[in-house]
DNA sequence: GCTTGGCTGTGAAAAAATTAACAATGTTAA
DNA sequence: TTAACATTGTTAATTTTTTCACAGCCAAGC
């Protein structure tokens, strides 16, 4: 891994990995670029761009082995480090999330929630126990969470933010509809659903 | 509108516009570029950049006239036409996106929502009535909807698609984690929920 | 009335991302 | 053995996106 590694490519390998996986369990054995970048909705040339990040090296006569390259991937955007993620506001959102990633296979465990709601502190919600978040640091360093959903109203978003940076959380997933003020050495995606809707709504038109 | 305006650019003028709404709401009159840029997470060279696009133009001295500039911003995005968009797959995160977008104030209405479970069929969800996939084409007539929002299993989201896409549905916001095989000019927004949480967590860790 | 100052609009420059292109590779088939 | 072929890895070219930088503007202060 020599220089920068932007954003979109971290993204788009997180998006091979997974496809990888899928094809591991239909007992494929090797791809060929363009077939990965097809089921991927990408370019071929984008796709072998990208994998020179992780130096991973295929075969020109067999293409990629899907187990190896699964596996630098793995390691490339994995490291030893393996932390947690936590589910923070227990509301629509928070519980569609919690239900969806229970279902889907990622290699990001979520360990926790969190509301302010005391009938459903204590309760197990598709899988996971949710804490108070007067709970959030002490949660923190048990199940080693690094990341976090935080899917709170907005009017309490960046307070619950603020909260989360103090608790050593350095990646935050918000679906929130405001900018949170947080500092650069932590990693904000903004989620906004109405927001892409509506991009979306726009193109249906052209 | 002179030339292609990029992707990019429509989904920021989508952000600036829903910014631009709680503005008004909130009594301010005018903005300078810096000040919009900073609630959307921008530069401010940027936004002045985006908003060439739309032809509104601002006062050296006062800023942006935050109505104007959002009537502008709407006219360019909207149009003389607006369509409706429905929820196809009434799960967890089919449910969830009718809650959210119920409380959000979105230009966009979802006028219904589809789904194939008969308990499910000709209850209202939250506030939007469900109906049987066999009435797609019907209700799409109906309501004019013109982009869906596709929340069902992965195993029959290309099904479900070419179905949307018979119906005259031409953008779809996609949180099947498949690549949904569509004419091109049919526009698929792709989100993958499992795939960005895992990108948070990588860069939580940088 | 003049000057100052901060802002907009926009061409030009820079940076980033994508695509093209091709030498190198190694397998297959004749 | 040799030729043909489809694919990889990577550099170079292209395209797209963002940022810079500054002329022009207009209100405010003197």
């Amino acid at each position: 891994m020599p220089d920068q590694i932007s954003e979109k490519t971290i993204a788009r390998l997180c998006l091979y990995k997974r496809i990888l996986g899928e094809l591991e369990v239909s007992g494929v054995e090797t791809i060929y670029s363009h077939e990965l970048a097809s089921r991927a909705g990408l370019t071929a040339a984008q796709l072998r761009r990208d994998i020179m990040a992780v130096g991973y090296f295929g075969s020109p006569t067999k293409g990629y082995e899907i187990a190896g390259l699964q596996h630098s991937i793995r390691v490339f955007l994995e490291g030893k480090n393996t932390g947690t993620s936590a589910v923070v506001g227990v509301g629509n959102i928070g519980r569609a999330i919690l239900a969806y990633m229970g279902l889907e296979t990622s290699s990001v465990h979520i360990t926790a929630c969190f509301d302010q709601d005391p009938a459903k502190i204590g309760s197990v919600i598709y899988g996971c126990r949710c804490y108070s978040l007067d709970e959030l640091s002490y949660r923190c360093n048990q199940y080693n969470i690094q990341s976090a959903i935080l899917a709170v109203p907005a009017g309490v978003a960046q307070l619950v933010a603020e909260k989360l940076v103090s608790c050593n959380i350095r990646g935050i997933m918000n679906f929130a509809p405001i900018q949170l003020q947080v500092p650069e050495n932590v990693f904000v995606e903004n989620i906004n659903l109405a927001v892409t809707l509506e991009k979306v709504h726009y193109f249906a038109r052209k």
